[in-house]
DNA sequence: CTCCCTGCAAACTGTTTGCAAGTAC
DNA sequence: GTACTTGCAAACAGTTTGCAGGGAG
């Protein structure tokens, strides 16, 4: 499965421009996020991240990705089973798979969901300022290992 | 905004093929989810039936919404900031667009999404098997009252 | 009469908040 | 030095579970 490339410098530069003072632990959970090909929960991200740096916080996993969030780098994802895990936000609208055997996330071509927007927003006489589509399966690595 | 009209009847039947017992408060539940016209989390949904069963007990609310659920009659929505909230499952692939105005649900035409996924499929490799596609916006009645 | 359903209360889990100490700038 | 950040612990909210009593089939 393909993964994207999240630049981390642009992170850090987007955390600098807000006015966030860059600390160990902030660098910490960025790494963990952007490198993550999975969908990651705070929670997750916080045992993560005491493997490195054994005391951290939880409540400063929690900040830190509601910073992040709020900074537009992750996004919510919004699964089967729950809606707290997080991906990397890519610049384009995204269109994401998740696989339900190997729990990788994977992006794909969102132009054609562009398109269906805009149809619908035409047909329904809705004005639509945003969208989710998540797509669940069984991706290609996990049908060639069957 | 069209409301997608549910048969009570079939619910009813569903419930009944699957050897639960019909109780009154079921009834309540089912008619309160059955005909919102907005997304109903089973804290919202307890709150409404206690206007019409006060000792409605707050844990039998959740059971029957996971029964619910289970039995494919109402949906999980992932919305913005949380995923506790639920609609009534049409019999297609649902395209369903909330208002940010007015809370407000509408299901859209899903046929060009179902196009979309056959074709990210083919294009992907990977196999997909369900989808969750959310738009955010402003109803067509919350633009005409702005 | 049997077993499922109900309501209550307690337990649990994920998340948020308050605060004193630490640290980037 | 100032003000943001951290870790801890307590608070919190939504949800689940255990159980005794009640009601459907």
């Amino acid at each position: 499965m393909p993964s994207k490339c999240i630049n981390v410098e642009d992170w850090l530069n987007a955390l600098d421009a807000s006015g966030f003072r860059m600390t160990a632990v902030q660098e910490t959970l960025i790494d963990i996020f952007a490198h993550s090909d999975f969908p990651l929960s705070a929670e997750q991200a916080w045992h993560v991240a005491r493997q490195s740096r054994p005391k951290t916080g939880r409540a400063t996993v929690y900040r830190m990705v509601e910073k992040l969030e709020n900074l537009g780098l992750i996004r919510r994802v919004h699964g089967y089973q729950g809606c707290s895990h997080f991906v990397p936000t890519l610049p384009e609208l995204m269109m994401l798979f998740i696989c339900q055997s190997c729990g990788r996330a994977d992006y794909l071509d969102s132009q054609p969901l562009q398109d269906l927007i805009h149809q619908s927003e035409d047909s329904s006489g809705h004005h639509i300022t945003d969208s989710r589509l998540q797509l669940f399966g069984v991706c290609t690595s996990c049908q060639e290992n069957a």
